[in-house]
RNA sequence: GGAGAGGUGGCUGAGUGGCUGAAAGCGCUCCCCUGCUAAGGGAGUAUGGGCUGAUACCCCAUCGAGGGUUCGAAUCCCUCCCUCUCCGCCA
């Protein structure tokens, strides 16, 4: 959520922003809307302070045994009147908040101009894509080719977008995960959560996925529930109406989870392979730190996620999204893209954003600076670290080799169990 | 799922209709005293909003959430949520 303020303040700032990402605020609109709510409350509570005044001094003239009927049909008076201002204020303020939570984050200056992802500025690139003497094949391809990839079963028993591993490829998974747990626990500092996967909508709202994009979650019993889409929920949520202490900043928080998104709008994207699924397992960095610390802490939250890719030996780009390609959350968001030899490009593995405070905003997540001062929002950010599947995916197709077989990158070895080599068995 | 108890400030915990935004204690901050340590004394210490040049006053709201009764509600009534205890069930 913005902050208030800073829309009374500045409106047209504010919409010549929003503009960047393509989202339309009707300043106008906004300031008429707002002007009413202040009249209406200043209305309201001068009012109510009324009644309290007289109030109190009915209680005052019984106690000396005064006859206090005058002042009572006094305050009834009032009474009708008072009711009409709060229900009106009421419903200006409903439908400010309405409005208000449907309206995106500020972009930060430094966020490139652009409509969609080929205006995305490329920040640097790590790693030489091998240059094969061979077609390479696609994970999918390269998974039936042991045997250890079943589409067929998957669309069997749950339909599209969902997959089943199997043996090394599930333990290569496994792999994987417990790798990426291990590398930002012990040397990135992060601690490690077990958190819900089942959440409620006031939890949504505070990370922003809802109200506005209810149709890209999974709902249960009634939308009393939500599968997560990302454990940047859970993980923000820890946060709602805290006040953290000082020393207890930067506060980095991990876990490792199964996500749901319904793909909604993405129909014939992706349909191949396990790029685009239903539920898919990711490792989540989520920290809150003080605000004049959030830029450098984005920049620092990316090079841990590009610490995994560089221990995989996977080739990769680091790109900062433009205006239009951003999250609603975000105020600044770098992409990891890694390169896929099947599709001769890079494609997103991570995405790691500053939400500056809006997200804190919304959960009331605080932060008290010194002993005794009052407390200030905080600043989150969150970023993958990495999405495990489409790293499998990364791992299977740039660590091919001629005859299929799939070199296992080496930091993998503590859970291959001896497995070095995917498909060498044959 | 059944029965009961309860949700008050950073914490413990008073408070059953009016001067209680909330006693007391703890914690914390500042000051004083004490030649160290320990102890002691004093003051302060919720959040959001309005107003404002102001993080000063003043005003409004908030004692799990939402409704209601009343001139007036932390205190009474209703609904919901959550926590705890016992029983049942269960990985």
């Amino acid at each position: 959520m913005l902050d208030p303020k800073v829309l009374r303040a500045d409106p047209r700032a504010v919409a010549e922003n929003l503009a960047r990402r393509g989202f339309v605020f009707d300043a106008a609109a906004y300031a008429e809307l707002e002007a009413e709510r202040k009249a209406v409350q200043s209305a309201a509570e001068s009012l109510q302070a009324q009644r309290n005044t007289l109030s109190r001094r009915i209680g005052e003239a019984r106690q000396q045994g005064e006859n206090a009927a005058e002042l009572m049909a006094q305050v009834s008076e009032l009474g009708d009147q008072l009711k009409s201002r709060q229900a009106a204020l009421a419903s200006i303020r409903q439908k400010l908040d309405a409005w208000l939570v449907g309206v995106p984050n500020l972009l930060d200056s430094e966020v490139p101009d652009g409509k969609d992802p080929k205006d995305n500025l490329e920040l640097r690139r790590w790693g030489e894509p091998a240059d094969l003497d061979f077609e390479p094949l696609d994970h999918v391809q390269l998974g039936e080719r042991w045997g250890l990839i079943d589409t067929q079963q998957a669309a069997a028993m749950s339909g599209a977008r969902f997959s089943v591993l199997q043996g090394e490829l599930a333990l290569l998974h496994r792999a994987l995960t417990q790798f990426m747990l291990d590398v930002h626990t012990r040397r990135h500092g992060y601690q490690e959560c077990y958190v819900p996967y089942l959440v409620n909508a006031a939890s949504l709202e505070g990370t922003g996925q809802l109200p506005k994009f209810r149709e890209d979650l999974f709902a249960l019993d009634g939308e009393e529930h939500f599968l997560i889409p990302t454990a940047e929920v859970p993980l923000t949520n820890l946060l709602r109406d805290t006040i953290l202490e000082a020393p207890d900043l930067p506060w980095k928080k991990l876990a490792h989870t199964p996500c749901f998104r319904a793909e909604a709008g993405s129909y014939g994207m992706d349909t191949r392979g396990l790029i685009r699924q239903h539920q898919f397992e990711k490792v989540e960095l989520v920290l809150a730190v003080r605000p004049e610390e959030s830029e450098a802490a984005l920049e620092e939250l990316t090079l841990h996620a590009e610490a995994i890719l560089k221990e995989l030996g996977l080739p990769y780009r680091v790109v900062s999204l433009c205006g239009g390609d951003m999250g609603f959350a975000a105020a600044r968001t770098y992409d990891l893209e890694v390169w896929l030899p099947s599709q001769k490009t890079y494609r997103e593995i991570s995405s790691c954003s500053n939400f500056r405070d809006f997200q804190a905003r919304r959960v009331k997540a605080r932060f008290r600076p010194g002993p005794g001062e009052a407390p200030q929002l905080l600043h989150t950010l969150n970023g993958s670290g990495l999405a495990v599947g489409r790293t499998l995916v990364a791992v299977l197709e740039n660590r091919q080799c001629e005859d299929g077989s799939v070199r296992i990158p080496e930091c993998l070895e503590p859970w291959m169990d001896g497995v070095t080599r995917l498909g060498a068995a044959e």
